[in-house]
DNA sequence: CGCCAGGCTTCTA
DNA sequence: TAGAAGCATGGC
């Protein structure tokens, strides 16, 4: 495994020799919006409630101030560290594009994030870019998700369910503002069940969160991928549409499809990035 | 200043 | 039912 030997040490947690695990290349490969870099080797971030800082230190990643129960109980899932990467990536080289894509960022993971931040992320996503949607999303935790220790936590679907779109004039999302209280008050309401997207067959997910307005087929597949750990599932932007109409005409690799969500990652990257087109 | 942004909804033929 | 326009806002 990637990191198996994970150890306490000093109120920190540290995983020893940890391989495929680029904290560039991970937390900043377009798949979450609450990651920023401290210095060079070290980055914060705020995932499940908790602001966290995480540090490369040689052949090691340390996790600051987390016990072994929160490791095992938040991190290592939302880190996706019980995946064999190696493994993965040796697969995936079979096919020539793809080894490629995987040279070129090979530290890559895909991360496991809460189900409901990755949905109201991606709505915000639509028609924007990386950076500005950052800061919207910086704005609506300041606004509306609870104070914590080092920032705001994201706000869950029922605090925004009771809003209306005056209440989110602050946060400046411009047109997406009713499509976020749609979702938020769908999911809330029970109109939409996250959990059970997560364990329907794929194309029933899809269609079951593609309710929501403003979800469609990309958004929707978004939320599967990064917030409810549906590997299989590969979302198509604009980048992935050119990558797959130049390289991939007839679809992904069959060999890869059990994991072509992780695939479709390490090519996002390397087409956005390098100009892979 | 003009173009574009990890799209989606709505309008039109 | 495909294709284009409209959408709010700000980054570059």
């Amino acid at each position: 495994m990637d990191c198996a030997r994970g150890e306490p040490s000093g109120g920190d947690y540290i995983l020893r020799d940890c391989r495929n695990f680029d904290l560039q290349a991970t937390l900043d490969c377009g798949q979450c919006f609450r990651w920023e870099q401290i210095d060079s080797q070290a980055w914060r971030g705020i995932a499940f409630g908790r602001s966290l800082t995480l540090e490369r230190r040689g052949d090691d990643v340390v996790l600051h101030k987390v016990s072994e129960a929160e490791f095992l109980a938040r991190w290592r899932d939302y880190f996706d560290l019980g995946r064999d990467y190696g493994a993965l990536k040796e697969l995936l080289r079979r096919d020539p594009v793809l080894r490629r894509a995987v040279e070129f960022a090979p530290g890559i993971r895909v991360l496991r994030q809460n189900g409901w931040e990755a949905m109201a992320s991606f709505i915000f996503s639509q028609n924007n870019n990386i950076k500005r949607n950052k800061g919207m999303i910086v704005r609506l935790c300041q606004a509306f998700g609870e104070e914590i220790p080092g920032g705001h936590a994201f706000p869950g679907p029922k605090r925004l369910a009771g809003l209306d779109k005056a209440a989110l004039e602050p946060v400046r999302c411009g047109f997406r503002a009713g499509y976020l209280l749609d979702a938020a008050q769908a999911v809330a309401r029970g109109r939409v069940s996250l959990e059970r997207a997560a364990l329907l067959p794929l194309e029933e997910a899809r269609a079951h969160l593609m309710q929501i307005k403003g979800v469609g087929p990309k958004v929707a597949d978004c939320t599967l991928l990064y917030g409810l750990g549906r590997v299989e599932c590969v979302p198509v932007d604009v980048w992935m549409a050119r990558v797959m109409a130049r390289w991939f005409p007839g679809g992904l690799p069959e060999f890869a499809a059990p994991v072509a969500g992780i695939a479709q990652q390490y090519l996002f990257h390397f087409a956005r990035t390098e100009g892979l087109a």
